[in-house]
Formats: structure tokens, sequence, C-alpha cells
DNA sequence: TTTTAGCACTCTTTTTTAACAACTGCTAAT
DNA sequence: ATTAGCAGTTGTTAAAAAAGAGTGCTAAAA
């Protein structure tokens, strides 16, 4: 019996009831569910009796008198902190995992793809991966090649592995020998300098070295931001389980919770918002965007090697199962960080 | 008067007018609507009767005998080939679509997303962009570049512009040399061939010229392939532009929609199955795919300066204001290609 | 003390019924 | 050929009634 853990108080091995059944059907927990279905060994008096206390101290909620018991989000945070089994993963799952995981990939933003297609997969929430922050994304190398007379390709290679390309194209023929040249400032200029847009100051350092060639800078540049900044891009995979979910039923929900989904902006400060733990967990109102006071989300920096890889958040209803998402998180870091 | 264009029917009329009442408001069309908000001169009865005769016909519906009528298949149709506006657009939306359009860019898959975003924007329908037929498009050059001692970049420029970059990493050492061997035998083989998968007979004839270098090429062929196949990504914007759509409120059908557009292949096929026409409608059953049979689309093939640039479908309800859509597409397609 | 049976009470959900509103189709008149 | 007028259908909304689900409390049992 899953919760035989290390409880011995039962109005912990209720609340956890009331809390998994919950997870599982979404509709408020009745004292006789629970005597019924997780074979307590006490008459459903007893039990709603444990039920109006944990009410009382704020663990659980009743939507209207003659309804059955729903958790609250202090109801969630003593579960995730306490009660919560982290290794609730099957062998099919570990499996699916090790076969997703083991693919090949020569670009680490593949990789994010994969891991978040995968979580995305077992868990059917809608998850959502962005790139490392760019403060630690050091540039190790730029090269400049020549497509064709007149058209440049400049590639960024980092430190931890990431390679941004993008294409510039002019009106008059270039030259080998200024390619060569803006090869030579432009890593003298940016190399060991953190990902981020070139701005104006850097600009005309660059551009002071190279003033004869404004014409040929200044289109590069433009581009070179535009790459940077679209590394800002966030993947986002399974938004449309949403339907499974007997919450987001009402279409109005489904389309607030899609639109969110939408707005790059605001995904990418939830999920640069986790603090410095691997895994958070944030529950309905623990959210600060009032649009996500419905919601909770699960954030997991994911790194190889120590190097770190991105965040990647699961987005679903404040019900989700917190037990198979931190599983999955954790099992997954740990593969990824076991292989040579 | 928007219909006196070339009719003298007074049933077309009645036609036209319930089918631009209907997509205006999703409701069925009474007779005494017509007669107040269309101006016709007659009374409800004598509209009664003409759209008894359409129904007998077979160019209007109806939901229930105490309802308006509604368009069916048939009378779209009609509306579509014979009675519709195609300069059904504003000034805003010229100025607009003008704006959008001027945007520079170095990638025609750039141009083909601004495109897509600039006719959902205005549309509000979810539309979706392919990239052209691969076999349209034949490779002008390849060039491999050394990223580093172990890496290597692989470009693919074709004829009509398109450009696609892969990396590839190694476990040992790459020298010039080879790259420079790698550059000589892939644009001696390809060069001038459409961009498509390379094939094993292909592999095979590339490796007899170098088959010293079998660890070298075989993990490019597998990225070049990957890179080809990403191709046929599709782009799409606006889907949840569904929620603003009353047939969609039921929330399986906005669910059935959303999933449609979710596989790839099925919008692959359906895209790709458009006539030689710049322009091909296809209204509810008219489409073979059973899921598709309570939807339209309208397909646009859109070109620069004759080169093809991809297809653009849009994807709504059967009661699509295909007038705005084809106006938007028809001088979208002018303007990309009066530009010098 | 703790647990429990039992039942009245509350609130929601479902079903039923009734009243209303929207249009058509037809008839007879223009 | 057109129209006024009205009976006849069908869907929609509102109100009322019935059914269902669970709790909280009381008093008794363990």
């Amino acid at each position: 019996m899953r919760w035989n853990i290390l409880l011995n108080d039962r109005k912990k091995q209720v609340l956890q009831a009331v809390i998994e059944e919950y997870i599982n059907t979404a509709e408020p927990v009745s004292s006789a569910t629970i005597v019924e279905k997780y074979g307590l060994n006490f008459s459903s008096a007893t039990i709603r009796n444990d039920m109006a206390e944990l009410e009382q101290e704020g663990f659980l909620e009743k939507p209207h008198t003659s309804a059955g018991r729903i958790p609250s989000v202090k109801g969630y945070r003593l579960y995730v902190d306490e009660l919560l089994n982290d290794e609730n993963i099957s062998l099919e799952e570990i499996q699916y995992i090790k076969t997703q995981l083991e693919t090949k990939v020569n670009e680490i933003e593949d990789l994010t793809k994969i891991t978040t297609n995968t979580i995305s997969d077992i868990t059917h929430y809608a998850t959502v991966a962005i790139g490392p922050n760019s403060n630690n994304n050091l540039i190790k190398d730029i090269k400049f090649i020549l497509l064709g007379e007149r058209m440049l390709m400049a590639v960024i290679l980092t430190e931890n592995g990431a390679i941004k390309e993008t294409i510039i194209k002019y009106d008059e023929d270039i030259s080998q020998n200024q390619v060569d040249g803006l090869n030579y400032t432009f890593n003298n200029r940016l190399r060991g300098k953190p990902l981020e847009k070139i701005d104006k100051p850097m600009e005309e350092y660059i551009l002071s070295t190279m003033s004869d060639q404004i014409n040929v800078i200044k289109p590069i540049i433009l581009q070179m931001n535009k790459a940077i900044e679209e590394s800002d891009k966030i993947y986002l995979k399974g938004a449309n389980n949403v339907f499974d979910f007997p919450e987001f039923k009402k279409i109005d929900t489904a389309r607030n919770f899609l639109s969110i989904l939408d707005t790059k902006e605001e995904m990418l400060e939830v999920l640069n918002s986790g603090l410095a733990e691997d895994i958070n967990v944030y529950i309905g109102e623990e959210n600060e965007r009032e649009e996500l006071k419905d919601l909770s989300i699960v954030t997991f920096k994911h790194t190889v090697g120590g190097k770190n890889l991105g965040t990647i958040g699961i987005i679903g209803p404040k019900r989700m199962d917190y037990s198979k998402v931190i599983s999955i998180m954790k099992y997954i870091n740990k593969k990824l960080n076991s292989e040579t």
C-alpha cells in the first residue's frame, strides 16, 4: 500500500488519500470513497471527523456543504513536500525514457526537444522549454563564411555547445579578404563574452576597428542580434492535451490556458523565475501571475555534465500528478548525467 | 450595393444574401432578415418562396422546420465560383500587408513566415505553410565547413534560395583536406539534383568515390537527410483563433480542429493536394478527408519572381469569409510579384 | 476517549413541465 | 407574380419538482 511509507498519523493518510483520489478523478472526494477505495479500517464517520479537522487546519476545502473535499494549496504543498513518492515510475516509462534519451544528437537544442517531448508524452501535460540563461553562455568562437559572392553566413559557437547561425545577403560582392577581417575583429571583440545582443557601445567598438566596412558590418550585427534573440524561443509540446482534463472542459478555461502558453514573454518570465533548486513546484496561487493562479507549474533545470541546458516547465491543473511528474524529472536528470 | 454586380436574378441575390449573412452571424438566416438588412424590395413571403426553391435546388438547407436557412456546400460553391467579390479588402488591410511585406528578409523561409502571419492576422483563421515541393528545388551548392577539429557544418544552397544547414560531430579530428574532398565529391554528385533525401544508391555512389572515408561520410548523410526532412516542417499560425468561432464552442469540435492541425502528415497531404491553380478552395465535404468535412480550406501557392515558395493554407469553418480570404491572397500575390 | 451508526439537512444535478419565441409554409387576397 | 396573415413546428428559456450526494451532528458502542 503506497502510503504505508512513514505515516502513522491517520489524518495524514486521509489527506494523502484525498489528494491522490482527487488527482485521479477531479471530483470532490467523499469520506465513503476513502474508506472503500483506500482500505482505511475505519468508518466513514471517523474519516469525516478527520476531514473536518483537516479542513479546519486549511489542508482541505469544500466546494459546498454537501460535497466531498478537495485539496487546498496548503494541502498540495504538504503533499509535495512530505507525502509524495518521488519514485513513482513504471518499467515501461523507464524503458521509454531510456530509448528516447539514447537518440544521438549533434545540437543541444535537439536534446532539449527530445527531453521535452519525452516528458510531455509520458505525463500528458503541456511542457515548455527554454534555453539556458545567456549570461552563463559564453561565446567560444564566431565564424563568417562566404556562401556566395553576396551571401555571408555567421556562425556563433558557445562554450556550452549551442550553435547559432544566420545568413546575411548583400547587394555587392564581398571578398574573402573582408571575411577574414570580420573573423578577426568579431572574435577579438566578442570571444569569451556572454551570448547576448550586441548593444550600441559594442557596435561602435567593433566599427571603430573596421570603420571602412560600415556597410558590411551593420547588416551583420542586425542579423546576429536577430539570431541571438531567437535563442529565447520557447519550445512547446502537448498543449492540446488540456482537453483531456475536466477542469478545462469549459471552453473559456481551455482558451485561457492556451493563450497563456502563446505569450512567449510570460512563459519566459515564469520559467526563469525558478530558484536554485533543480526542480521547483509552484502550486496555484503560489504563482505570482494572476492568470496562473488556477494552474500548477513544475520547473526543471536540466543539465548534462554540469552544463546548464535550460529550463523545462510542465504546466497543468492544480491537481497535477506531482508524484509522477517529479519522478519522471528526477529519473531523466539522473539518466542525462549518468551517460558517458 | 455590393451584389448589383452582374445579377438580375433575384434568387441569386437571395442566395448571396443568405450566404453573406450566415458568414457574418453563424445563425440560420430568416426571410425577414434578408428583407430588412439587405434592402431587397420584396416582402418576406416572396423571399420565402425563393428560399424554398433554392432549398429544392440544393443551394440552401434548413436545420429544422422552424429555423432560417443555411447555405449548403453546393450553395457555397456557387458563391465562390460566381458571386464572390475578390477585391474585398480595406485600405487598412492594404496598408498592413504592405508594411509587413516590406520587412527585409534574408531567407525565404522568413518570407513565408511573414506572409503566413500576415494572412492569419488579417483573416483570423488558422494558417499553415509548407515549403515548396522539393522536386522543383534544385541543389545549387553544398558547402562543408570545419567549425572545430571535430565538428563539421554542412550547408545546402538551392536554386530558389532556400538554405539548409546541419551540424555533424565526430569523435576524431577532421582535417581541412578531408573537408575539401567532401566539398568536391558531394557537389560533384548532388549539384543540380532535386533537394531530396539521399537514398541508398546515391549513398553508395558517393562512397564509391571516397571509400576510405566511410566513417566521415555516413554521419554526414544521416544529418543531411535529417535536415532535408525538416524542410517539410509545417508552420502554423493563429490556430487558437478557433475559439472565436461559434461553431467551435463545443469543446470537442475545438479539440478536433486543433488535433487535425497537430498532425503534420495530414496537413502536408492536404496542402500538397492543391491543383495547378494559384488559389484552390475546398468546401466541407469537398475535402477528401473525413475529419475535414465540416471545415473549409483555401490553399495558396505563393511565388516570388516565378519561384515557388510553397503553399499556404487557411483552415476554418465552412462559413469562412471566402471573399476576404481570397481577396487577401490575390492582393498578396500581386504585391509579392510587383516588387523589384 | 475514540469510534461509529443513523438520520436530518443542505446544496447540486437532473428531469419535467410550461411558457415563449422564431420561422416557415400555406391559403386566400391583391 | 406578389403579399398579408395566420396556423403549425421546433427550439429555447424559465420555473418547478424530484432525485442524488455527502456532510455534520447526536447518541450509543467500544
